[in-house]
Parts: structure tokens; sequence; C-alpha cells
DNA sequence: TTGTGTTTTATTGCCTCC
DNA sequence: GGAGGCAATAAAACACAA
């Protein structure tokens, strides 16, 4: 390959054609920066070079430039021993070059052969400098990629930090919370250690109570087959409803009736709660036999 | 004009794939 | 083993402040 010398072992052109844009007149014409028929350098029909610009490498044998033609060929001459000059190492793509590289660069970042020698016939480039443009341009757009995917991921590490420093501060406060309630509880338990103890401690007694009677309504609500009811509590006292409780648990029978079978059409028992037998649910029981 | 930092072009050496 | 890709690097070209 032209220039890349080192470990390529291509197609060791020596002759590198000069590309870039038109110099500053004090500089040598440029001819391939016109469109190829308009290149006046190249003698038709032909591979050389008589008039154009031509340079070495520092540290290479090989001329700053060839022509299209002889890269593709494999050609080379000796030409460049005889066109010794003052260095120009890099030049610049020009504007027009670049812009149509970096459309072809967002078609596709990859470079097959017949795309490269299409490129560089339509820019007047050598197929060498095609494919290094597009190799740098992929280095350049890989570094751009790790700064977004960089940003990205620190957004992203930022907000979950935000979350995770929130997290912490509601399980403080919930903690401080917790004891506070936690001394209340303490302080409770000390007092009433000073009076005779009760017989259930009330969270017992509101906990079953919940479990036993619908809290939203007097009606009685049907558990497994069993139908409870509620008794009337407006008479009832805390300490009674407690006994009470403690008679349900011990000994439930009285609260309970026996499930109402498909084929059992009998009257609902009678009984002074608040479980009542409607007379259009009378009515439902015997027009539905 | 010059010093300095950045961008672009090109080279080199290594690696992988066919 | 050759071709092509990539990372690292050199160095020219460029931008810009002082």
């Amino acid at each position: 390959m032209a220039g890349g010398g080192g470990g390529r072992g291509s197609t060791n052109l020596s002759v590198l054609l000069q590309t870039q844009r038109a110099p500053p007149s004090s500089e040598p014409f440029d001819p391939l920066f016109l469109p190829a028929p308009a290149s006046s350098f190249l003698v038709s029909g032909t591979t050389s070079m008589l008039s154009f610009e031509h340079v070495r490498r520092p540290n290479s044998n090989r001329s700053l430039f060839t022509t299209f033609e002889q890269e593709v060929n494999g050609e080379d001459d000796d030409f460049d021993e005889y066109f010794l000059q003052p260095e120009k190492k890099k030049k610049r793509l020009t504007v027009e070059q670049v812009q149509f590289l970096e459309k072809s660069f967002e078609v596709e970042n990859k470079l097959e052969p017949e795309r490269k020698i299409q490129l560089a016939k339509d820019l007047g480039l050598q197929p060498r400098q095609v494919a290094i443009w597009f190799q740098n341009r992929r280095a350049r757009w890989k570094t751009k990629r790790l700064e977004k995917d960089y940003d990205t991921l620190q957004a992203s590490f930022n907000g979950l930090k935000a979350d995770y420093d929130n997290l912490l501060k509601e399980n403080d406060k919930l903690k401080q919370e917790v004891l506070q309630l936690a001394d209340k509880l303490a302080v409770k338990g000390k007092v009433k250690q000073e009076e005779p103890p009760p017989q259930k401690p009330v969270e017992m007694v509101s906990c079953s109570k919940s479990d036993m009677f619908d809290s939203v309504s007097d009606s009685p609500h049907y558990t497994d087959g069993v139908q409870s009811f509620e008794p009337d509590q407006s008479e009832v006292t805390q300490d009674e409803e407690e006994d009470e409780l403690s008679k349900t648990l011990s000994d439930p029978a009285p609260y309970m009736f026996p499930k109402l079978e498909d084929n059992d059409y009998s009257d609902p028992p009678a009984s002074s709660c608040s479980f009542e037998f409607h007379v259009e649910d009378q009515a439902f029981w015997s027009s539905a036999y």
C-alpha cells in the first residue's frame, strides 16, 4: 500500500499523487485536486508524472504522491529519485471532499474495496487516503460514542444515587418513628404495670374483632361455610365485649349457624341479633321453588 | 509574530480473518 | 501469507490568544 510501509507488506507503491486543494500561488500546481478529466499532469495513456510536486516521506523511500492508476495497477517508477523537493508532508482535504466523505460515512462507516475506489475516483484522492480518512473517522466516531455513553451512564448513576439517598433518608426517618413509638409503648407499659393487669391485651381484642366482624357494616359476614353474626354492641361495654369475645374464642357455638345447604329451605333461625331475613328475601326463597 | 493547544492526516506495528 | 482493521503515535495544519 502506498505510504503505509511498516508491517503491511502491500503494494509497495512509491509514487503518490498530491491530492489536495489548489495550493496557493507559491506552491506547485496540484493536478489531482481537479476532476480527473481536467487533470493536466497525466500524460494521456500513461502513468507518468512529469510536472507535479513530488516529495518523499522522512522515514521512507516512498514519495508522497502517486497516481490513482499506479496504485490500482501496482505500478511504480523511479521518477521519485529525481524529484526530491522540500517536504510537504500533509495536506488537508477540501471542505467539499470532507463533506462528501462524511455523507458516505453516514451511509456506511466501513469501506468495501469497490466503494473505496469509487470514492477515490469521485474525489480525486488516493484509495489509500480514503481508507485512512475512514479509519480516522471511525476512531473519532468511537471516541464520541464513548463520551456519549459515559454521559449516559453518569446521568443514570446520578439518578440512581439520588434515589438511593432519598431511600436512606426515608429509612432513617422511619427508624426514628419506630424508636419514638417504642418509647411510647414502654411508657404505657410501665403505667399499666402499676395497675392490675387486664385479662386480655387490648391489641389482641381489637385484632380478634376485626377477624370476627365486618368492620364496615353491622351485617354478618359469611366465613368458610359458617354464618356468624355480630351481637348488638350498643348495650355492651368494652369489658363485656372482651368477655363476649373470650366466650367466642373459647366456645363459638352460640354465634354460629349451620351453613344453608342448597336444599335446605328452612327458615333462618330467629334471633335477637342484627341478622335478619327480610321479606323480600322470603319471597325470593318461596318463588325460587 | 509567536507560543500553545487542537484537529487532521498519515505511519507503524500488531491482530484477526480468510 | 496477504489484506484490512485498530490503537498508538507523529507531525503538519490550523486556530487563537497575548
